[in-house]
RNA sequence: GCCCAAGUGGCGGAAUAGGUAGACGCACAGGACUUAAAAUCCUGCGGGUGUAAUAACCCGUGCCGGUUCAAGUCCGGCCUUGGGCACCA
């Protein structure tokens, strides 16, 4: 088989025939839409993970056709981007020479693959005819306060000469690159994405899409429900407004935190903290995002020299500012609470800054009836050999901490150090930590009592001068005193106080869970949900704070200074206002440079091109907005564009978005699940508010392709280019067809698998046997074969079914076996033969195709009607199922479908060897699934 | 640290309303064809005990425990790998 002469020839008949060319207007077959990620026009070409993805929509839409859909099918180009700039900058060429070129070698590359686009409907984002639109919907964007121009403080990396989004930065690095990026001031252009925070979310409910991706975007978003508390700043006119989840724990509150940026530091500041807190706001405004992020452990800030009055108390707590109070989030300011929260925990410990518990965590069961008593635990660790101290209450108790009731006129610590004494004789220890209140309810054998106990626990270690003087204890106590390990107390102390009280011990900490509250007023008693429901209510009784929601996600920020993108189609005038160009302005397209270069400055290259830049509107002097817009403008809206790529009036028809929106199967990869599949879903949801397009959500279905490693499990790349692989490489040396069917075979489609060279060469094998069969073997003839039906039919099902939902790897090991059993047939029916080669032409359509000329037929396959099967010839008359005896598998009997139990108890009780295994012993029970397993119990 | 996936032969992977684990392929071994090799076709192939060969038995789906007549599949607790978030109050 000559794969280079068969896949040209098809290629241009494909072509010359329109094969794949869709009538839009087509309204009277069912509609298929099925989207690839378009690709960017990179210099290298396709990879190998462009053929994964792409072969499964093609396999879909080429069955979708033959079963009788009116498919769309397209492709375009994202080809706005970097890689062409700086080509440009190199060269001083027009990126779009650059771009151009590679779009070619791509169409080339991808009609090389097979893949049935319709060509016709093709786009490129950077091309003026397609950008208009985007400037269009921009436009309405500005005109309706969505797209905002602010002085904000955004990401900026030096090196790209840009400021880049939330998305493009990782781990405090540019996603391109890798290099630093820092925090900047800057007049920029914004998308206002949080206002559709809850129609994003609200979305994510009605689609079909992998959970994982889902949960993704519901993080990015961020959620939370909370309160907003309104703090009196002492002794001044002003207040704060702080955002809290936690509003239950307002009574712990020993101090607020304001962001460094906050507008009501310079205005309360003490003087003598002044020159403290305008140096720590220097300091703060000069770290970048990663030292922001990498210095979390160390809590830093200043003391205001101010105080805040706690609302509910009156107390008045002091004010700091921190850098772990972030600006952009919330109000930018903070109550804090260290006894539960983990941060407001460290930086309590690090200023010394009082710590109230007001809430315990509650262990037991609470009974009617109960003593009220307060009592401590004592844990004691010894530095030298890494044990605690225990006491071994043997039957009385298992193995316990020291504990005892607090006596009247005690304080917990003397009690604890009385306690010590009495029953171990320890003297001299260091006390490490106070423990979290526990809230304990628990019965007492020996007082036939219920108790409910508040227990506070203590944490000592042995110091160098520690002794041990003789125990005075008490005769009914009864144990002895041991020193064990930390895994010997998990294992063995089953007490849930001791246990708790043990765990804070080693973890000392922010008590961060639920419980019952305490030194809190009128919320004494109440766990955090009834809390908080009652602090909120209490707070907008009397104007001190309302119910909040927040969300984490920031505006997107929609301006790069750089060259190779849409302009943004507004005008800053003398008199400082803005304005959009008039419809009949747009395309504003890009005025032609000597130089591409950026500044290191932040100004656009588009300063450059003075001509361009001076405009009068209306009588008017301004000048034009010189940043470009970011890579996912273009991409969050073409897979609209497709379905009317040509029409100049309007962006897309809304009767034909009608009929085809939304898309039926997205594939593409997972790394865009907070960037372009967010952003898409915000557009697409923005113009359907405006009533421009018909559907909420553009995505019915999506589904993300795994990615191909290199042959050492390694992601392919720079790394390790010898495990790298070059698709047109595999193209040129096994044809496209085998490049199809073995990415498909490899392995699910959703998850990442290997490349394997001997697995790549088992799929030619196959498709030459395919050929073989069909060219060399003279087995079809027009007579039928009865022992083929049953596999035949199976074969139609299973194929169809997974091609349905994407199982492509399973769908060719049916079509395996079925070949497998055809040659060792002498008889191959022709009805069979020609529904196979109809079956596997969604995988390997040049081959198939030109089978099918071989087979006598003047029209391409893919107008073919789908193969049918018939349910009632797949289904078996006698079936082999297992016998059990006690759960394992001693025989096998043959029985016919729907055999009566009796029968089959009667025929698996006779099989040798489960006699042989019965011997001895008594019939419980039989179990007899249906036409599954016999499983014969006895004893 | 938190959230989400996934761990099955030498390898890629099948099998989940719980019901004969290892389909299909790769690699490997043997055979046929050939002067020979390649290609092709046929057969075998989880580990172990056992047998002349069968038969039969034991162990096996990351680890420990549980539910069940029956667990790769369900539940609890760990371990490992991959992905996401990371001072979000």
């Amino acid at each position: 088989m000559n794969t280079k002469l068969i896949e040209e020839k098809w290629i241009k008949y494909w072509e010359e025939h329109q094969t794949f060319k869709t009538d839009i207007n087509d309204f009277s077959k069912p509609k298929f839409y099925a989207l690839d990620m378009f690709p960017y026009p990179s210099g290298v070409g396709l990879h190998a993970g462009h053929p994964e993805g792409y072969t499964a929509t093609d396999i879909v839409c080429r069955m979708k056709k033959m079963q009788g859909y009116n498919v769309l099918h397209p492709m375009g180009f994202d080809s706005f981007g970097l890689p062409a700039e700086q080509y440009a900058i190199k060269t001083g060429n027009h990126p779009a020479v650059f771009t151009n070129e590679n779009i070619k070698t791509f169409k080339y590359q991808l009609k090389s693959l097979g893949f049935s686009y319709d060509w016709d409907r093709e786009v490129s984002t950077s091309d003026p005819s397609y950008y208009k639109w985007t400037q269009w919907i921009f436009k309405n964007l500005f005109n309706d306060g969505l797209a905002k121009y602010v002085d904000m403080p955004v990401n900026w990396c030096e090196e790209l000469g840009t400021v880049l989004s939330n998305d493009e930065v990782i781990n405090g690095k540019s996603e391109r690159g890798g290099y630093p990026v820092v925090r900047k001031n800057m007049k920029q252009w914004v998308i206002d994405i949080p206002k559709y925070a809850e129609k994003l979310l609200n979305g994510l409910d009605e689609i079909d899409w992998p959970e994982s991706t889902k949960e993704i975007q519901r993080n990015w978003i961020g959620k939370s429900t909370g309160a907003l508390v309104t703090f009196k700043v002492k002794d001044t006119p002003y207040d704060f407004t702080v955002f809290t989840t936690r509003c239950d724990t307002l009574f712990g509150a020993t101090y607020c935190v304001l962001s460094p940026e906050h507008e009501l530091v310079s205005k309360i500041t003490s003087q003598e903290q002044k020159e403290k807190v305008e140096n720590y706001q220097k300091e703060c405004s000069l770290k970048s995002d990663l030292e922001r992020t990498e210095l979390n452990k160390d809590k830093t800030g200043v003391f205001l020299g101010a105080y805040a009055i706690n609302p509910v108390n009156n107390e008045s707590i002091p004010i700091y500012i921190s850098d772990y109070v972030l600006a952009s989030y919330g109000t930018g300011a903070i109550m804090a609470v260290p006894a539960h929260d983990e941060r407001d925990y460290d930086f309590a410990l690090k200023f010394n800054i009082p710590i109230i518990q007001v809430l315990e965590e509650v262990t037991g069961t609470p009974h009617e009836n109960e003593e009220k008593k307060n009592s401590i635990v004592a844990v004691i660790y010894n530095p030298q050999n890494d044990k605690y101290l225990t006491l071994n209450w043997h039957s009385l108790g298992g193995r316990l901490f020291i504990g005892g009731t607090i006596k009247d006129n005690e304080t917990p610590l003397e009690c604890a150090l009385r306690e010590i004494t009495e029953e171990t004789g320890l003297q001299n220890l260091e006390l490490v930590a106070t423990l979290p209140k526990i809230n304990h309810h628990y019965y007492a054998y020996n007082k036939n009592k219920y108790f409910n106990i508040e227990s506070t626990g203590f944490f000592f270690k042995l110091k160098d001068d520690s002794i041990m003087i003789e125990p005075k204890k008490e005769e009914d106590e009864n144990f002895t005193l041991e020193w064990v390990s930390k895994e010997e107390i998990i294992n063995e102390v089953k007490d849930e106080l001791h246990a708790k009280t043990f765990a804070y011990a080693l973890n000392p900490g922010a008590m961060v869970g639920d419980g019952n509250h305490i030194n809190s007023e009128f919320l004494n008693g109440l766990n955090k949900e009834e809390a908080i429901s009652k602090m909120i209510s209490y707070l907008e009784e009397r104007n001190l704070g309302k119910k909040q929601i927040n969300y984490r996600i920031r505006d997107w920020i929609f301006a790069r200074q750089r060259y190779w993108g849409e302009p943004i189609p507004v005008v800053h005038l003398e008199d400082g206002s803005i304005v959009a160009l008039k419809d009949s302005e747009l395309p504003l397209v890009l005025p032609e440079l000597k130089d591409y270069s950026p500044s290191k400055t932040g100004a656009s290259p588009l300063l450059k091109a003075t001509d361009w830049l001076n405009v009068t509107i209306d009588g008017q002097k301004g000048v034009r907005e010189t940043s470009t817009m970011p890579g996912s403008a273009g991409s969050s809206w073409y897979f609209l564009r497709y379905i009317d790529p040509h029409n100049e009036k309007e962006f897309a028809n809304y009767e034909l978005l009608k009929h085809w929106m939304p898309v039926d199967l997205y594939v593409g990869g997972p790394e865009h699940a907070v960037g372009h599949l967010l952003y898409s879903r915000m557009w697409n949801n923005y113009l359907y508010d405006k009533g421009l397009v018909p559907y909420k959500e553009p995505f019915k279905k999506l589904v993300h392709q795994g990615m191909i490693l290199g042959s050492n499990g390694i992601k392919m790349g720079k790394r390790y280019p010898e495990y790298s692989v070059n698709p047109m490489d595999i193209v040129n040396l096994y044809g496209a067809d085998t490049l199809r069917f073995y990415e498909m075979f490899m392995g699910p489609l959703q998850a990442d698998k290997p490349w394997s060279d001997t697995g790549v060469i088992g799929s030619k094998k196959f498709l030459d046997r395919v050929w073989n069969l069909y060219t060399t073997e003279n087995k079809i003839s027009s007579e039928d074969n009865k022992a083929l039906e049953k596999i035949y039919h199976k074969t139609i099902k299973k194929v169809t079914e997974d091609y349905e939902t994407l199982n492509f790897n399973t769908a060719i090991s049916q079509l395996m076996i079925f070949i497998n059993a055809v040659y060792k047939e002498k008889n191959y029916p022709r009805y069979m033969a020609e529904d196979f080669i109809k079956l596997l032409n969604p995988i390997a359509p040049f081959m198939t195709e030109e089978i099918w000329e071989k087979l006598g037929h003047q029209e391409s396959i893919a107008n073919e009607p789908w193969p049918k099967y018939d349910e009632t010839k797949i289904v078996d008359e006698e079936i082999e199922i297992g016998v059990q005896v006690n759960g394992k598998l001693r025989s096998s009997i043959v029985i016919s479908v729907d055999e009566d139990d009796e029968k089959v108890q009667e025929k698996a009780l006779k099989e040798e060897n489960v006699q042989k295994h019965m011997e001895g012993k008594t019939l419980v029970k039989v179990i007899i699934v249906k036409n599954k397993i016999v499983n014969i119990v006895v004893k």
